[in-house]
DNA sequence: TATGAATGAGACTTCATTCAT
DNA sequence: CATGAATGAAGTCTCATTCAT
């Protein structure tokens, strides 16, 4: 009754809940950004978020768990704004692609290292990343097949790949190198329209 | 600048020599790639070369000077790899370039989540990023400018800045997307010959 | 010399009275059963009694005064069964003796190891036992010397000692061994004729 | 490879190993029988026994493990005097039986409560008790009927646990009640006559 | 008064590192 | 030098208890 629940962080039902979650969240997120899974303590998030250990533990019985959330939270934005982008994505040219590509990634700039470390990176979460990754995977194919109709299934999934990496780089810039990201939307363009 | 760490390998100079030793890192660039930087055990690692927990420290004083040597040992062949090309760089073609890059990454394989783990991703080796990962941009900055003469050196860094991260592409690709390869050589010469 | 402890529960005087305080007694003595002092934890005994957290502090202000009323009650319970053998020890015949005292310990039975585990195995509580198990104890006494007139003193403690013991194996008899019953009384008529 | 093995405690390679696993076990019986399994702490045992808390972990590697430890060296000893007593069981008179039954009981009274605790008391170990304690009940069975030959199956499994729990008693017996050990005997010789 | 969120001491356990043999 | 036992700081997590609502 107490044990055969599937772990999971807990909804917090008073007002203040909410907002020491998200006190959590934001806290997690710049101290895995910064160790790594590994590297991150509990402890440490805690203190950072100005919350008792305990308290952290109520609304997320473990680390494994709060890293989850975390990701789930940054699948739950991007799949937001791709599909913004799948909307529009009938019709448009090439360069508009590349332009809304680039934009929209730009715009997750906030949770820049926590998909890398999370989705991508940590081995304990690899299992979702099927879930998750596969997830932002299957949205890019649909919106490039969309918008290039002449895309077969095969060459879409590979253009997805190639173009998610690319597109991730916008992640790293720091703000001198922002120039860079004009290169990726001519790359991109290209791409999209050789192909 | 980054060098003379108080802290060093034991016998540095002819680490290579030593067999123990090139145990020791094969087993520790496993052990660091399948579990992170502070997932990783001196303990695992001195077991799965089948050295004794003590020997391991003879050679290694800590688990940091362990990584950091991990990782002047990967520099040093990529800067070796890329110093073949920069002997060639003269007078290849766009497409010439971006097949060597690829192809110099290719066989980079086995130690591809390394350089992410250790040169990317770490906190407390990030300084030595600079030193490290600086070192390889400037190499590549160099190869550009060679093959690509009329570009001036903030083109080049700019450049180099992409085509480091789309070349690393190549390194997380499964046997199954090889394809993808060629698709970065192809945008590779487009990005060479079009700037 | 025992009584009177700083920490009460709230009102005991009505203590059976309050519908809560039952249920959250029931629930005690379930989990101390369960999972021994330390094991049981004061949320589940909340939980299983449907009481909130909070209110189970309101009455019992921590949990070794619960586990004291727990051991009051069961002791409240015992000197009942065993006023209401004093009552007719006069005139007993031995095997009636033996028969009533196995039979009260029958009816014990549902508190069967919060016996053991309050009043016998926890070491915080070992004072206490000098005043529980002790009046126990003594009533014993008072009743083996009524229905045996020729014991003395000394005599009656010792063999008070000895029934205690082989009475309360039949708090421990599975439905399959109650024949074992048989034999204890047979042993207790033996031992109280013998002597 | 390093987690696949079943969970037992380590046999100490050196000469030094062997005194501290005889110091740890000491005082972890000390410390159980006074605070039970969940009262308990490594923190405690390691202390009381002069051993680094990492020391103790390295020879056992959880505080269930050392429990078990402690069982199986307590079900040794017993085993071993059981042994010797059903050696000299047939022919031994009734009399001689009870006498050798409560003198072995006497000889184990050192590791008197850790029996209670950790074979007869804690649901974790429950399991194993059908290994341990139906071990011992087993042996003690066939003493019986090889003592009392007249008696069949069923009786001496009857009579094995009355006399089981009779015996116990002398563990529990303070050093002003040695008499009553006496009474356990007549009890026994009685018992052992009738049937 | 009832509720359950918040608190933090402390338990178990791991592992980098040291050091006696 | 090699070995692996010893050490203890630090991390994860639990739970008795308090307190704001």
């Amino acid at each position: 009754m107490s044990t055969a629940s599937p772990v999971t962080p807990l909804a917090p039902k008073r007002r203040r809940g909410h907002l020491r979650v998200a006190a959590i969240l934001e806290a997690a997120e710049q101290v895995f950004a910064e160790k790594g899974f590994e590297g991150a303590t509990m402890t440490e998030i805690a203190a950072r978020s100005k919350t008792a250990i305990g308290s952290l533990y109520r609304f997320f019985p473990n680390k494994e768990v709060l890293a989850e959330a975390l990701a789930a939270d940054y699948v739950e934005k991007v799949l937001e704004s791709l599909g913004a982008i799948a909307e529009k994505a009938r019709g448009m040219s090439a360069r508009q692609l590349a332009e809304a590509l680039v934009d929209y990634r730009m715009r997750m700039k906030e949770h820049r290292r926590v998909v890398f470390l999370l989705l991508e990176a940590r081995g304990g979460l690899r299992e979702k990343r099927g879930g998750l990754g596969g997830l932002l995977r299957a949205h890019l194919i649909s919106i490039l097949r969309t918008a290039l109709p002449h895309l077969d299934q095969a060459g879409a999934e590979r253009m997805a790949r190639l173009t998610e990496h690319l597109v991730r780089l916008v992640n790293e810039l720091s703000p001198g190198e922002q120039a860079v990201a004009d290169d990726v939307i001519d790359l991109l363009e290209f791409y999209f329209t050789k192909r």
